[in-house]
DNA sequence: AAGGAAAGCGTTATACTATAACGTTTTCCT
DNA sequence: AGGAAAACGTTATAGTATAACGCTTTCCTT
């Protein structure tokens, strides 16, 4: 999806909800998403300092945590990276796979996993309200 | 599980595989068998402080790492923390159930959670070496 | 429009997590 | 016994995240 129409997008879902999309959080939604691979809480504030010319790591940490709060990203905590949500419309948690050899990261909603994640909680009588779901290893590309 | 039987058990894997599960590495691996919770590096670092009076991080971390290669902890990565595996003798993939009320985390193996994890990986093209699956929530004692 | 509460932001400092690098010691194998 | 590989001790530093405090902006009510 175009970067353009997924800002616009996270606009009217902010709008939807009576959350404030500041320019600060919209800055920073931009350079998440405008980069194609899991961007470091460090790399944004750099990107922020280049367009900038200063920012501190609690300018990110928070546009990146309000992000994360509104699912207009996620965060890939075996990564320790953030990056853009696909499809922001619906409230969903992240399943991913990670690919170690290129970096790259494909967001996935399997309905068979998204099951079976359920069901293995609800066994133990588990309520999971943020599953964690992180595949690493090779995509189909790297494995040629 | 009995303490003694998980670190016995620990040295007949060793043993059989050849590798060595030197006095420090059974250190670390009772220390962190013995808390019945996740056990940050740096809570190792101090344990490790307070029994032989030094220690510094790659101490724990060498330690930690080499454990968790062998499979016998596992390494929780939505918390940083490490905790001992329930069942080391065959090779897996952790699947957890973390309880953010008490902190308890049940290591869990649900077959049809495994099967989904490997469609959903193999319907991409994707070869999955490491699953990540956390449920961050609230257990069944705690949602009482 | 005034005023007050809440949310957002800037800034400094610091806590927490993890690894690089290098030299020494120990172990294992022939 | 000797040499290679593995393990370890130590120092330093890189990388990740948050606490705390005061100022500014926004929003809501009157």
């Amino acid at each position: 999806m175009m970067l353009k129409t997924r800002l616009a997008n996270a606009e009217r879902l902010c709008n939807l909800k009576g959350v404030r999309l500041t320019a600060q959080r919209r800055q920073v939604l931009r350079i998440v998403c405008a980069a194609d691979k899991p961007i470091g809480a460090y790399e944004v504030i750099d990107a922020l300092r280049r367009e900038n010319g200063q920012a501190a790591p609690p300018t990110a940490y928070r546009a990146l945590d309000f992000l994360e709060a509104q699912g207009l990203i996620h965060k890939l905590t075996s990564v320790r990276a953030y990056i853009g949500c696909t499809h922001p419309d619906h409230p969903h948690c992240g399943q991913f796979l990670i690919c170690r050899e290129c970096g790259l990261v494909k967001e996935i909603e399997h309905p068979a996993l998204t099951d079976s994640l359920h069901d293995a909680a609800s066994g133990e009588g588990f309520h999971a309200d943020k599953p964690v779901v992180e595949l690493m290893g090779q995509c189909s590309g790297c494995s040629r």
